[in-house]
DNA sequence: CGCGATTTTGAAAAGACTCAATCTTTGTGG
DNA sequence: CCACAAAGATTGAGTCTTTTCAAAATCGCG
């Protein structure tokens, strides 16, 4: 099952483009406008690493951090450590999506990345890719946008978690995987979730069995179908109207 | 009140450090091993700014980012606004402490920071920090670094709200500033609160009530004694154990 | 000293969690 | 291909924590 060493190929960079429409390594070198030499070069540097399987880790929490990864497909979860060996997942990633960027700067991983199902991704050394940001001028500052863009996930979950219902919190994560799913050209609809019921509680600071009764709810109230990881969105705008309210219309907040 | 406008002297970057002994500048310059030329550089695009007086604002989500600053005196709040106008508080700002940091490389704020008391800050305006860190080799490493700790600090932030009880939130929190107020030189076991209880709570994801009721539940227990936002915390190794059992010891999640 | 804002307190209710049992799905071996 | 075991998911009942609403007390400031 697991392949050869070096014996994958390096992959090019539009064979990535092909395989996940918004790739992030789009993300990561378009918008700085990319020469054809530098596309080049930026080609040479990416890798397929070896296919995980369910279970298998990507890096893990402490790990020296030599790379950032690209999901081609499949998908993953991070989590955090606490002390006492309960975890917190605080990110999923879908096809298309970068891995790892908490870790750069600090030069070593804060979370363990494990893939959910069958998952390839495309390798990036790091190190390399930091010799190349010197030579082509935006893609230093490109870093730091996407880091940011992490901080800006992180307080969006923080803002779920501290403040919202159970049944907000899962409605908000449904429609943001649904987001990710259409942006990626699949049913925005209509998918499957990749992970566990454990794990999407866990996520969402919800007690498994929480997320599962929801689930009922939505089902009962006829705004989705779900068929164990299979899900479908059956009325849409009632989902958005509980995401819109923060459970607390009334009360105002003044500070200052 | 409000101080003429350029009328403020720079500030020399010794200053800072003798004004708060763990100054994030320190943390900032120290570990690049700057040379005499160099701090001097640094010390130059240091400006000093306007106090702010309680309520008032040093930066808002959505302005286009222009500086970092750090804290000289008193403290700050950042908090992000969900769609309803429900903030979330992600961050208090003590002396020393360096804020607008999220918002690198995104170009504009994320956060809205604001002072809860009399602050002084020092403002150091980013694009010449960046045109100094062209200069510098490891300066921009060293701000990839911090923004790696920002991020670092967002999941942690995360576990306690998503995770723990009020009281482990609440043990926490009075535990973190403490050793912040303790790094500082002010004492680790008695120290003032600068947030209200409703900032605090929304910080840890509770409502003012329960914090006020925890506070209550740990005077009674003899943990710490409360006077308004005077603290001292009477049974240190009490409160450091109640921030060790993740509520769930029995509880093995496996995963994988 | 008085007023407004913040904080505390109480009682009731809601929401989420735990525990325990059942049902389903998945994966394995016969 | 089916049976079985193991893991995951669902359901129910009861409990506990936290929230909400309302009111009293306290604090801070002019």
């Amino acid at each position: 099952m697991t392949p050869g060493d070096d014996a994958y190929p390096r992959i090019r960079l539009y064979d990535i483009r092909k395989a996940c429409s918004t790739c992030s390594l789009r993300e990561l070198c378009l918008p700085v406008a990319l020469g054809r030499e530098d596309t080049e070069a930026l080609d040479h540097i990416v890798e397929r690493d070896h296919p995980l399987r369910k279970g298998d880790k990507l890096c893990r929490s402490g790990q020296p951090f030599a790379a950032i990864y690209t999901v081609l497909s499949g998908s993953l979860k991070s989590s955090t450590q606490g002390e006492n060996g309960e975890d917190q997942i605080i990110a999923f990633h879908l096809p298309g999506e970068l891995v790892g960027l908490d870790a750069i700067g600090a030069g070593r991983h804060h979370s363990t990345t494990e893939a959910l199902e069958t998952t390839s991704v495309c390798k990036i050394p790091f190190s390399r890719l930091e010799e190349l940001s010197r030579q082509i001028p935006g893609l230093q500052h490109q870093l730091l946008r996407i880091m940011s863009k992490e901080i800006f996930d992180d307080h969006e979950l923080l803002q779920v978690v501290a403040r919202r219902s159970a049944e907000q919190r899962l409605a908000i994560l449904l429609l943001n995987l649904s987001q990710r799913f259409g942006r990626r050209g699949l049913s925005r609809t209509r998918f499957r979730l990749p992970m566990s019921r454990h794990d999407l509680g866990n996520y969402l600071g919800l007690a498994p069995e929480t997320t599962s009764r929801v689930f009922r709810r939505f089902l009962t109230q006829g705004l989705l179908s779900v068929t164990g990881k299979e899900i479908e969105f059956l009325d849409l705008p009632a989902l958005q109207a509980l995401t819109e309210s923060p459970s607390a219309p009334p009360r105002s907040s003044k500070q200052g």
